[in-house]
DNA sequence: TTTTAATATGTGTATATACACTATATTAAA
DNA sequence: TTTAATATAGTGTATATACACATATTAAAA
């Protein structure tokens, strides 16, 4: 097969799937800017205030981000005070927990999250987004 | 609308592109690795070579990335030697191309990119494939 | 029991990303 | 002609991302 140079702009999925990001990304940042807060830094909060996990690894795989990014993303949340990352524990694991300054951060964002959210979604309408959002799980899990 | 804190890790968009875009550029970048070159690299190299833009302001907008951010990535692609920023012109504006290497590394990389491209497609099926294609655009465009 | 494999984490280094601010060039308005 | 608006670009600073490498803990194998 023969690529044109001038296709890939617009076929690469790697280019296409980062100006999604990037774009969304950009959009709830502004969003969340008033209180301090990036939605990197949101959507961390948020996964360990679920307890779902009880390592930095298994968050890692949570979130579909190299572990030791969230190491790094890890530690800027505990210089803020947002959260504790416990004592190692069984195999080195370590587990995280929101402080009440993060517990209370997290609640003054979800408003802001949903009411961006939302706006997205009626942007976008419910069947564009629905796809898209079974469309981005397919991507994340065919790797 | 009350939304469970246990519901945003799977419904933030922000996450879901964040996660299918590193999920995707990872995979990338390893097949890359053997030339020394990443995808996002690639993709502006491959964008330059349209010709498309003229500066970097509209090469910008085209890959949906923060003007800033693209001025660090040129500098670096120019640092090694594999693109020219050209001088400023009319309002300041600089036209950029690929030298000689530029043009020999892209030349490179692209049946690279192509079967890596050509593997996603297969495990995810040329249908859902489509979906996420128009579904990705409609998440760019939509803000 | 010693060795090996598996699990979990942290650091060094490089790159990607974007906002706030600053500077320059050109056109339009006063 | 001076001034304001618009278009373009660069820098300071902070955060996000990931690979390569090193280390510690625990279970399984020899």
């Amino acid at each position: 097969m023969t690529t044109e140079i001038k296709d890939i702009g617009r076929k690469c999925m790697a280019l296409r799937s980062r100006m999604a990001a990037r774009t969304v990304t950009r959009a709830y940042d502004a969003a969340l800017k008033p209180i301090g807060l990036r939605i990197t830094q949101f959507t961390v909060l948020a996964c360990i205030a679920t307890e779902l996990t009880d390592s930095i690894s298994a968050l890692a795989d949570y979130m579909a981000v190299e572990r030791t990014t969230l190491t790094r993303n890890l530690q800027l949340l505990e210089s803020k005070g947002l959260i504790i990352i416990g004592e190692e524990g069984y195999r080195r694991s370590r587990k995280m927990r929101l402080t009440a300054e993060g517990a209370s951060i997290l609640s003054a964002a979800i408003p802001i999250w949903e009411s961006t959210q939302e706006d997205l979604k009626q942007k976008m309408g419910l069947d564009e987004w629905n796809m898209v959002s079974s469309g981005l799980n397919m991507l994340t899990k065919a790797m």
